[in-house]
DNA sequence: TTAAAACGGTAACAACGGATACCGATTTTT
DNA sequence: AAAAATCGGTATCCGTTGTTACCGTTTTAA
């Protein structure tokens, strides 16, 4: 039975709100299992089978892919309490699609499939806990990436723009508001160039609608926004 | 206890894999409440609180939302066996996002959010298939979403088009292959307009890169068409 | 505090993609 | 089999967006 708890686990929002104690019993349920890795190693290889979730422990680590023309690219970098393979692990994904190589010395935990929707034979509230985590976590990856095709699918920028300051507006509850982000932040993730979007937002300045300065936002005239969407 | 199984309920991929018997079990533990609509009655009304999956029996119903511009636009149609509020039920949302519209005089059978996860004193197996299922749709969902969004950022059709016709090439495991639709929806697909979808393929066919008729294609050179990714 | 780096705005130009209209090919309906 | 509807390709035109380059402003580092 496991003793302690390493503290990069209680960093994974899969065992938020699970106790310590109750960490300790459902780790003895999941039996997981830990591997460490050297600097450079493979933790996971594209193509070969699949079927855990893995938490980094200590250490760091890339996920890459090969795109479409051949090239591996760099997807994320895995820190402590990094989880990955949350969203394949239950898709009926049996091999991995990305690669995960060790930058630093390295440990990961692995949960297996089965041993998540449970084995042990009564249903322990902590188990309960951790299934509702995870589906948490796979919907708000979903609904995240449900908006970011809203954005995505926007054709014009300037009703880029619009739909991105509505929605600081809306989240901030003011018409005046600082974004979190630099002009190419920004344009990054509305996917347009910088200057077309500084382009843009100075013509909607031009025309009244909106005034700015760096990140700091003012909605001058919601109405002709609106008619940008 | 549930005496018998809707057959709409058989369609939906929440119980695939659970025979009728254990079907007619689950039912038990889950014990779902079923509500009927008059057509033009509200299933659901965007803000007002929300706890469950629903399910539709009969029927018909629109899913719509108020975008920020204060129309309301349909965004899917449910059909006997469609499921909805699935990716937002774990999610931590507490209120509905869209409006659910009875189009016909209809029933939807909702399963609440706690029932799911469980709440039989033991665990049944087909109880650790449902969330198995609903792991997977939620997962699924995310994944093709994930797909969308590489596909929406790729910035010109060229390159969408060599990426799309990538895709099928690795499916079909040979560089001849029909895709599985028209031109139209090619284009929604690849969020461009159908003209411009045209003159660019035609132009990669001037190029000698690639050749079709109709939904069928071929592809002539994959390196050159890798240079467009 | 000053120098360097990063950030943001602007302008000119070219490339790209959308809108529209039309026509022939293909498929569906009768 | 003929008529109608849908589908797909093409041309023209024009608005939108990206690219590049430059410069002033703001932030960071020395």
């Amino acid at each position: 039975m496991h003793k302690e708890i390493d503290p990069a686990i209680r960093k994974s929002p899969l065992f938020a709100g699970i106790s310590d104690q109750e960490l300790l019993y459902l780790m003895n349920c999941l039996r997981p299992k830990t591997y460490t890795y050297k600097r450079n190693d493979y933790i996971a290889v594209e193509g070969s089978s699949f079927d855990s979730i893995g938490i980094l422990l200590y250490g760091e680590a890339t996920v890459s892919k090969e795109n479409a023309s051949g090239n591996r690219v760099i997807i994320s970098t895995l820190k402590p309490g990094s989880m990955f393979g949350e969203m394949f692990v239950f898709s009926g994904q049996t091999l991995w699609l990305s690669t995960i190589q060790a930058q630093k010395n390295s440990a990961v935990i692995f949960l297996q499939r089965d041993k998540i929707i449970g084995e042990c034979g009564n249903v322990c509230p902590w188990h309960k806990k951790l299934i509702w985590n995870l589906l948490k976590i796979i919907s708000d990856r979903a609904i995240m990436l449900n908006k970011k095709v809203e954005y995505l699918t926007i054709k014009s920028i300037k009703g880029k723009i619009a739909a991105f300051l509505f929605e600081q507006y809306s989240t901030f509850g003011s018409s005046t508001f600082v974004i979190p982000m630099k002009r190419k932040e920004m344009a990054e993730f509305l996917n347009v160039s910088r200057p077309s979007l500084s382009r843009e937002m100075s013509r909607m300045r031009d025309e009244g609608i909106i005034d700015y300065h760096m990140s700091a936002f003012k909605i001058l005239d919601p109405d002709r926004l609106k008619k940008y969407l």
